[in-house]
DNA sequence: CTAAACTACCTTTTT
DNA sequence: GGTAGTTTAG
């Protein structure tokens, strides 16, 4: 058993405490208040941080790492410090870094769960029936691994999806439950034979030498939980446990904190029940609820003090949040000033709420209501589901305002990076029968269902791996014709490539961008004429770009399987898109809130399926909206929306309703729904959800700006600003230069409606139909000469 | 085996 | 309305 490893637990461990040491007066207490000190001090025994949003979490938790380091009590690697995601933990190490003055090496353990946990899986792989290299299989991997099975075990996978048997798999998982321990009430899951199935996937992983992300937690606790002998190694070892967003623990995460800090219980759990939003992927909000009885003699320390919104945002966070039964309870204050009153509007329809957002940003962008000139890295667009973006992206592509969709596939999930990543493994490891059944016909190669069959059954037949079947498939003359021929060359090209990594012959980037080329890989989206295409070759340069950072292929592969992150580094201000959840953590001077009507925000699906707990967590997420705001937090919503192809009216969410009218500046046109106080009005008004009548729609038209001062205030701004005509001003250098660039008739390329062809000149705007998504309006600089699409170098 | 036609679905997402 | 996944025709 490869034991505990003392040279990497102690790599830099000694200059980092000495220094450490050296400071006798630890000044780094003295930004802090009163509560977040309580909780740096309180070392020993089991602490739980209740942390609001905005009041200083994770200075607190830096901090309490940093006084633990200054008094000695623990060497940085005797600390266990977990996050979530891996820039929560780069975060925190560049965070003690600057608050010790010199980089953090010397902190193996503060990582991510799952990254802590391939670490310690890694060391003791064969407890858990594995070999230490074993691979990290991601989502797509394993429902193509489970497909096969339900195939095998004939099941109509379109009654039952492989997908479906994945989430029972990952739930059962998220509760730390192995096949043999699943109970006996779960036994109906998929068709009843979620258990069986569930136990022919583990076992078809282990021959595979492969875990899943959730193997990854079950393996460890697993382990922990037979071999008292190795916990109790560990145990001793992490003298310290501090955990990151608590309220997100799921159960295993839970056991395996447990059982880590059974022995010392020197465990602080940072969290706010307030923000957990996770509950629909496993996170048990009872986890932080329950915490003092878990650890009983538990220190609670509240962090209150919020330091990053305006009172009047923060008092209407509240009052939402205060609807909420059974939370543990907080009262956030600030010291600041009670700035601009959240802002409420109610609009026709989707698009007109785009309109006015985007109006709105552009006029901020000038400074408005006392505010200084904003800059649009310092807006962001909150929606509860990623289709509302649409509607945004599509606005703000005819205004030509900049924007930037944060989440959304990440990097080293679309599909021309996994395709590459396995060719990649293909060459490091041939016997990868997951990436030889993902690439063996991509490029197509003329090898379909059919002639993997083949492969596999010669495979299997001969006890070897598929690229060996494939060999063997090939000199039996078991296929015919073109494949025959490709599937030979195929494996030619996988002995060469595996031969030159072995070799070492060429650096590995230059051996990468062979393999892409040689397999035809590249070629094929060269030859490729669909919008998307240019992209992804783009993100294979970046993906080759990439691995410069690493010593060899090996090293590269080992690192992307945890290290999911898509941070690009755009230059230029844009306005930042994303849902609710992707917002969490992350904070903005000016936030727009929109779509706030009920069945979408609360979402219909959430309240159907958990009830009470449901609309519980919509309104946690509103919680979490609304404090991303630091200075101007605006909330919106339409009347009608197009939903699937159909018009729908909503009302207004009944969070609107929650809001606390004082903190409030409603701006809808009194009249639009029956006057008074736009969401209780709305709501009484309109009784049945038969939406608007003809009548309304009158009204609305008849208010239309000209009554309301709220309105009139918009409306004189936006005169100001000159909203209403055309910007023509605007970006006046960049816009002639592209407007001289095309001519009527020409053949452009545009990055998300594709090629098109001009049909008219409007100024810096270009009438374009385009091939597939009919005809537009385009800011001119967003679209290039067809023809320079088309050569984009790789 | 591939391309076109058809049909069922339609939150939130990290590792 | 749009897409992904599947069926059917070439």
């Amino acid at each position: 058993m490869s034991s505990f490893s003392e040279e990497d637990a102690f790599e830099g461990a000694m200059s980092l405490s000495q220094r450490a040491m050296r400071q006798s007066a630890p000044p780094y207490l003295d930004g802090l208040n009163p509560a977040q000190r309580a909780a740096v001090e309180a070392l020993e025994g089991p602490v739980l941080m209740l942390a609001g949003a905005g009041t200083g979490k994770t200075k607190a938790l830096t901090t309490r790492i940093v006084h633990l380091l200054c008094t000695g009590s623990a060497r940085p690697n005797e600390i266990l410090a977990v996050t979530f995601t891996n820039k929560a933990a780069r975060e925190m190490k560049s965070r003690i870094g600057g608050q010790l003055g010199e980089a953090v090496e010397g902190m193996p353990w503060l990582g991510t769960f799952h990254s802590i946990c391939v670490k310690l899986l890694r060391r003791h792989a064969e407890l858990a029936g594995l070999k230490s290299n074993f691979t990290i299989l991601d989502t797509d991997d394993q429902i193509r691994l489970l497909k096969q099975l339900v195939a095998a075990a004939n099941i109509d996978d379109k009654r039952w999806p492989a997908r479906m048997l994945a989430g029972v798999i990952d739930n059962w998982k998220n509760r730390a439950w192995t096949p043999e321990n699943v109970p006996v009430g779960e036994s109906s899951a998929y068709d009843g034979k979620g258990v069986a199935l569930y136990a022919q996937y583990q076992a078809r992983l282990k021959e595979l030498n492969a875990v899943d992300f959730g193997d990854l937690l079950l393996h460890v606790v697993t382990i922990f939980q037979q071999r008292p002998d190795v916990l109790e190694q560990y145990q001793r070892w992490f003298r310290y446990i501090l955990v990151d967003e608590y309220q997100d623990t799921n159960v295993a995460q839970y056991l395996w904190l447990r059982l880590l800090a059974g022995g010392h219980r020197n465990i602080c759990c940072v969290g706010d029940d307030d923000q957990s939003i996770y509950g629909w992927r496993g996170a048990e909000v009872g986890n932080i609820l329950r915490f003092e009885k878990d650890f009983p003699g538990a220190e609670v320390v509240r962090l209150e003090q919020n330091y990053r919104s305006t009172g009047h945002i923060l008092a209407a966070a509240s009052g939402v949040i205060a609807a909420n039964k059974g939370r543990l309870g907080k009262t956030l204050f600030t010291d600041g000033e009670d700035g601009e009153k959240v802002r409420l509007i109610g609009h026709w329809d989707g698009e007109e709420e785009a309109r006015w957002i985007g109006e709105e940003i552009e006029a901020m962008q000038g400074g408005t209501r006392g505010m200084a000139p904003v800059s649009l890295d310092d807006v962001a667009i909150l929606v509860r589901a990623s289709h509302q973006m649409r509607g945004f992206e599509d606005r703000f592509l005819t205004i030509g305002l900049p924007y930037r969709v944060i989440g959304g596939p990440r990097f080293y999930e679309r599909m021309e990076i996994r395709d590459a990543m396995a060719y990649f493994r293909l060459a490091v490891s041939p016997d990868d029968d997951l990436a030889f059944e993902r690439i063996v016909n991509t490029p197509k190669r003329g090898l379909g269902d059919k002639a993997v069959q083949t492969i596999q059954r010669t495979a299997r037949a001969n006890g070897v791996s598929l690229v060996e079947g494939a060999r063997l498939a090939v000199e039996a003359a078991l296929l015919k014709g073109k494949g025959a021929k490709e599937l030979r060359n195929l494996v030619q090209s996988l002995d060469r490539w595996h031969a030159q990594v072995r070799a070492e012959a060429d650096t590995h980037v230059e051996l990468a961008e062979m393999i892409l080329d040689e397999s035809g890989y590249t070629g094929m989206w060269q030859a490729d004429k669909t919008p998307e295409a240019p992209g992804r070759l783009e993100n294979l340069k970046e993906l080759v770009k990439a691995l410069e950072g690493f010593d060899n292929l090996q090293g590269f592969l080992e690192h992307v399987a945890l290290i999911m992150d898509n941070e690009t580094e755009e230059h230029g201000a844009k306005v930042s898109i994303m849902t609710l959840h992707a917002a969490k953590g992350l904070e903005f001077p000016a936030v727009f809130l929109p779509g706030w009507e009920d069945g979408l925000f609360p979402s219909q699906r959430s309240m159907d399926e958990s009830g009470l707990k449901g609309l519980e967590e919509e309104r946690r997420l509103a919680y979490v909206g609304i404090t991303r705001a630091e200075r101007l937090c605006t909330i919106s919503f339409a009347a009608n929306r197009r939903v699937y192809g159909q018009w729908q009216s909503a009302l207004p969410s009944r969070f609107i309703d929650e809001l606390p009218e004082d903190h409030v500046d409603v701006l809808t046109p009194p009249g639009l729904y029956g006057g008074g106080y736009g969401a209780a009005g709305m709501a009484g008004g309109l009784g049945v959800t038969g939406g608007l009548n003809d009548a309304m729609t009158q009204r609305v038209r008849d208010a239309d700006g000209y009554n309301s001062p709220g309105w009139k205030r918009l409306q004189s701004r936006s005169q100001q600003r000159g909203m209403s005509q055309p910007r023509e001003s605007r970006n006046v250098t960049i816009d002639l230069t592209a407007v001289s660039a095309f001519t009527e008739g020409d053949r452009v390329f545009h990055q998300k409606f594709g090629y098109g062809e001009v049909m008219a000149i409007e100024g810096d705007k270009l009438d374009i139909e385009f091939d597939k998504a009919g005809s537009k309006k385009v800011v001119a600089r967003f679209v290039v000469a067809a023809e320079q699409a088309d050569d984009v170098p790789f």
